[in-house]
DNA sequence: AATTATAGTGTCACTAAGTGGAAAAATGTG
DNA sequence: CACATTTTTCCACTTAGTGACACTATAATT
């Protein structure tokens, strides 16, 4: 079970969508993510318009932090509906195939062409134009403006 | 009884009313709104003009804490005669539909279009347009100012 | 009390979306 | 280059969701 909690996604896979919705997921993640939550996924929306794929397991602990938050204060009620609120239930298929839900589909403005993003506990998805876009905005705005946390980072 | 508590409705639906207020609930939640209350809702109004869904048996636990709040302080009566006073007894019926109440459906705006929302140990009904307009909202409003509670959020 | 209107309920059939399997194409490897 | 693996496309099948319609109950009107 420790074991479990070490294995970090990383990497960068173009992927494309059948007609209906599909991605099929890259062979190197499969047998992570049988071992992790058996294939079961959660697929919810990101503030940045992407989408976010969590194996089961690693989705049920951020949610379980997220719906303990009071429920009267707005923010919190704002991370709520956009996280948990959004975040939907897919298994791989036999083809290790996911079908990504319609409303995300829309929401992240992924047709055909998708970027999919290892990042540690989960995986980001963005659309792929929309991705490439994104990356060349930030590798061109040099400056980046650090707050305190950051001083002690040895990259 | 134990694993009960542990059910978590999340997740997106546009769904649509027919000409009698009626909505069907998704598939993959009828199961569980079996199990948990025997396939009775309540159904009641939320401070964001939005409806909400609680199964009876989590409702129930909801009511008692708003009704044990001291009825002498104002704001304890607000929520009571908002939240409990506009609690509905719904049931599910032959084919997963249920009638939402036409002061509600005035109340919320909720006309044709719907969007149901799990949000842990209910469901949230918005009106679809109204839904979409304030989440474009909340994802815009970058700044969320966090409360200490977020702090050690990981996400 | 009889009649009409209105709201709610049950059933069924149609359509669009989702699912599974497998062939075809593409890619990488020895 | 031949082979094996992975990815993509295609097609057939299943199912969920919606709309339609007829029926029932309740309330309203005269």
């Amino acid at each position: 079970m420790i074991l479990l909690l070490n294995i970090m996604f990383r990497g960068l896979n173009k992927i494309s969508l059948d007609t209906k919705g599909r991605v099929s997921i890259p062979t190197k993640y499969r047998d992570e993510l049988l071992e992790i939550s058996n294939k079961k996924l959660i697929c919810t929306i990101d503030l940045d318009h992407c989408l976010l794929l969590y194996p089961l397991a690693n989705w049920l602990k951020i949610e379980k932090q997220i719906m303990k938050l009071p429920s009267l204060d707005a923010t919190s009620r704002k991370l709520q509906r956009l996280l948990v609120g959004h975040a939907t239930d897919i298994e791989m298929d036999g083809s290790a195939r996911i079908l990504i839900p319609k409303e995300l589909r829309e929401f992240s403005r992924i047709n055909k062409e998708a970027m999919l993003i290892g990042q540690g506990n989960r995986f980001e998805l963005w659309d792929y134009s929309m991705w490439t876009q994104l990356r060349d905005k930030w590798l061109k705005s040099e400056k980046f403006s650090l707050p305190k946390e950051f001083e002690s980072l040895t990259l």
